[in-house]
DNA sequence: TTGAATGATTTGGC
DNA sequence: GCCAAATCATTCAA
């Protein structure tokens, strides 16, 4: 992990005894040694205490003739060499012009790889945990988006309260478990980044490590941590996905309306008979009533003309029930003060009016589609075609088509 | 387990 | 954007 850099020879000291061409670590010290051997005068290892810069080099050549032998050495020996040539006076400068070389020719090599831009894949990760409420402050925005997402598709049934509080507690699940691993991830690089930092001032007084060489170091850790993370992310991405789909699929989760609301729909579909076709204002009230959103009434009589249509035969009798039920509604009203929701049909006008009796059979049993509000082409009476200007809906004046 | 019933979605026409 | 028609997927009763 870490790198001794070879020492190239373009320091600054080159020329003067320091060039460490072609060779790292003791190879490039080895250089200095005998470069400063050869301009010692002969120098005489072991002399100390001197004050001109003949006496200097020779220190200088002393240092470094005790650092080559130092592996020579019985760790007691070497443990005591190295202390004392902790506390050699020139120790610091001859360690300074190392970090000079070092942070000179370390930078030429690695500038190209920093300051890399931020993973588009990571960013993705990210703004999707956090649209889904996982990542970022708890808002309730993964229920939101789970509510959201089930109404849109128009599958928000009566009782998805409690599905949706299941959502909400399998979300939050994820969304702790991923808190907890992510602090975990976290500490663990904080501990090792600070052990190596550790390490690596540690190493600092035996060879030249310099600052950006340490931010360089914590940068890699972080890069490495930082993958592990995206794994992390990507993994709870995958089980919000599963979730989402299990809980918030709509056709997997159809429940069929309740017998309140198809009586109310059925009510409203055979007194229209001979134009089944809700106004989006009627949509919106049977909406209401029945407790399910316009696009599932849109979807109920798009499904219930098709029936219809394709079995007449088979809807004979559930045509004369509502026709029945309706009838006696009506005739009720006439007698007492009109209920709007005594026949479950709420404001809507069913008056009795012609389409009621359309679904009524004759007496003899015989039932055309002319009769059922049917034509003989098939389009509903008043409707020859959904493009049609004029309001199809024979006793709803408005038509939002 | 099976088949009918039923709500939702897709496709194509206008 | 609404509709018809076909189809899918699930529910439910026998």
């Amino acid at each position: 992990m870490l790198q001794q850099q070879p020492l190239t020879g373009n320091g600054p000291s080159n020329g003067r005894g320091l060039g460490m061409s072609g060779h790292p670590g003791m190879h490039g010290l080895n250089s200095v040694h005998e470069a400063s051997q050869h301009r010692s005068d002969g120098g005489n290892p072991g002399l100390e205490g001197t004050e001109n810069g003949h006496e200097t080099r020779r220190d200088i050549g002393d240092i470094l003739q005790q650092i080559m032998t130092i592996t020579d050495q019985s760790l007691d020996e070497a443990q005591a060499k190295k202390h004392a040539l902790n506390c050699h006076r020139m120790k610091p400068a001859l360690f300074s012009v190392l970090c000079e070389i070092k942070e000179k020719t370390g930078l030429s090599m690695r500038n190209a790889q920093e300051d890399e831009p931020q993973d588009p894949q990571l960013v993705r990760l990210d703004n999707m945990l956090l649209a889904e409420g996982v990542a970022g402050p708890e808002k309730g925005g993964g229920a939101a988006a789970a509510v959201s997402a089930a109404t849109s598709s128009g599958g928000m049934s009566p009782d998805s309260s409690l599905e949706h509080s299941d959502y909400k507690s399998k979300l939050s699940q994820i969304r702790s478990i991923y808190h907890t691993e992510l602090e975990k991830y976290e500490q663990a690089c904080t501990e090792f980044t600070t052990h190596v930092m550790n390490l690596l001032r540690e190493q600092s007084r035996t060879r030249p490590v310099t600052p950006r060489e340490i931010e360089r170091m914590v940068a890699i850790i972080h890069r490495k941590f930082s993958s592990i993370q995206t794994q992390l992310k990507q993994s709870t991405c995958e089980a919000v996905m599963i979730l989402r789909s299990r809980f918030l699929d709509a056709r997997r989760k159809r429940r069929n309306f309740s017998k309140q609301a198809t009586e109310v729909l059925n009510e409203y579909f055979y007194s229209h008979l001979s134009n089944p076709y809700p106004s989006e204002e009627a949509k919106e009230e049977l909406a209401k009533q029945c407790g399910i959103t316009v696009s599932q009434v849109s979807n109920w009589f798009g499904n219930k003309r098709i029936r219809y249509k394709k079995n007449i035969g088979k809807f004979q009798e559930e045509a004369n029930l509502y026709a029945m039920k309706t009838a006696l509604g009506a005739r009720q009203g006439d007698d007492s003060p009109h209920t709007p929701n005594s026949t479950g049909s709420g404001s809507f006008s069913l008056s009795g009016s012609a389409d009621l009796f359309l679904g009524v059979p004759p007496v003899n049993g015989e039932q055309s589609t002319y009769q059922m509000g049917l034509q003989a082409n098939g389009n509903w009476q008043g409707r020859n075609s959904p493009r049609s200007g004029n309001s199809p809906h024979s006793d709803q004046s408005d038509n939002s088509d």
